[in-house]
DNA sequence: GTGGTCTAGACCACA
DNA sequence: GTGGTCTAGACCACC
């Protein structure tokens, strides 16, 4: 399982873990039924305390991400999201939101905004709606 | 000064205010050079310690969002991030992996989170997708 | 972590631990990765309030000269200034402007004020000036 | 008398305008014995307080800079500094110290920090010694 | 153990 | 009046 935790962060390590597997989960890298490292593999690999990656897997089965199997380990979750449909357009508006507004003060327009967000997508911007 | 704080919230009370005043400048509520209600007005209004909205303000002229001059008070700043464009982008890039992968896992497509973006910014999608 | 405190000092106490760790990172005696004084401790041994170390380290934080880790410490960050050319340059001029004229209120002549650069930085004028 | 006052900058009004005289006064702007604009006129003109600028000359005065000759006004003074060679040559290190210390943080190399003094002194700098 | 947040209250400096 | 510093002490989150 390929992790890369970086000590320089501040962001703390389980949270880093947490986004790891979220991000290979999205990319494919890991896929649905997938089997993840155990705990113990994973704090050996990453040289970190293994309370902390249980409480990263913890956390990544509590958001619907992973499933743990008694005695068989952690697998990645067919679908993620346990959420009403209401739930999930605000905590994706809220998100959308960050992203705008914190884009903003990096100095970014909506256009650069736009096709910083599109490119990630892997689809392409039309030049047509460029106004603001 | 509009600004709705949550004390239930998971999110520190300092960063809401943070974010909230972000929001504000953002939006063109808060124009460049106004000035922000005092640290004892906006502790009283929001019913919290002063010590916790000085944080805030000492958190945003940080990051070049206000100014503050004693004896006189807090005030946008002019807009210009003090960045390289190699930082710029580089954070860029981080809110937008951020997005797509918790927008992901939340069971949005990519047109969804393409369409989400498009409407917060007030621009159109050539391809629209199910709107949020 | 050697650190000396003036509390006599009309500088603040923060400001004081602030310019000493960046003093230290410059001169080397800390060195990238390196673990600094935990919060308590220091204060301990400067004999001061422990929100004052804090404080004096998060705005080390802000600059980028350390990183705090939860649960870890705080450690030495890796150089390399997020700042744009221009802002560089520019915070550059200001630390020189400052440096001529004050120099030149204490009445050093331009080239004592080279000589005493350029021996803090251990190069050689071409044509020496009166020492320091 | 040309000052100019930032009310951008979060520093204080009062030190502002100590810096510009002092540079005034450094550049030959102002010279010897010419008289300063009165605190009256000069707090119009800058449309601040009065108050603000009687602690600017205050202050000047304590370091020096200028002399006040009663019913007559504020003028520069001949020579500035009053101070020992002992606190002359230990306040020249602090001013070097410092300047070098954040340049460093900047990422500025000593050769760098070296040509942007011998600029601001209209000196020139060799290329001989430039070893670190 | 580490750092992080918040409160409460004193005192100082600037306009 | 404004913001800035410092103290004291409680409680939480991370490792």
């Amino acid at each position: 399982m390929f992790l890369r935790i970086q000590p320089s962060s501040s962001d703390p390590l389980f949270e880093q873990i947490v986004f790891g597997v979220k991000r290979a989960v999205a990319s494919g890298e890991l896929a649905a039924g997938e089997r993840l490292d155990s705990v113990r593999d994973l704090a050996k690999q990453l040289a970190i305390n293994p309370n902390t990656v249980a409480k990263a897997y913890a956390e990544l089965e509590s958001q619907g991400v992973i499933v743990r199997r008694q005695g068989a380990g952690c697998f990645v979750a067919e679908r993620s999201s346990p959420l009403s449909d209401r739930e999930r357009n605000k905590r994706l508006s809220q998100l959308v939101e960050r992203l705008v507004i914190e884009a903003f003060h990096l100095d970014f327009s909506p256009p650069e905004i736009r096709a910083a967000v599109l490119a990630r997508l892997d689809l392409h911007a039309s030049d047509q709606g460029t106004s603001p």
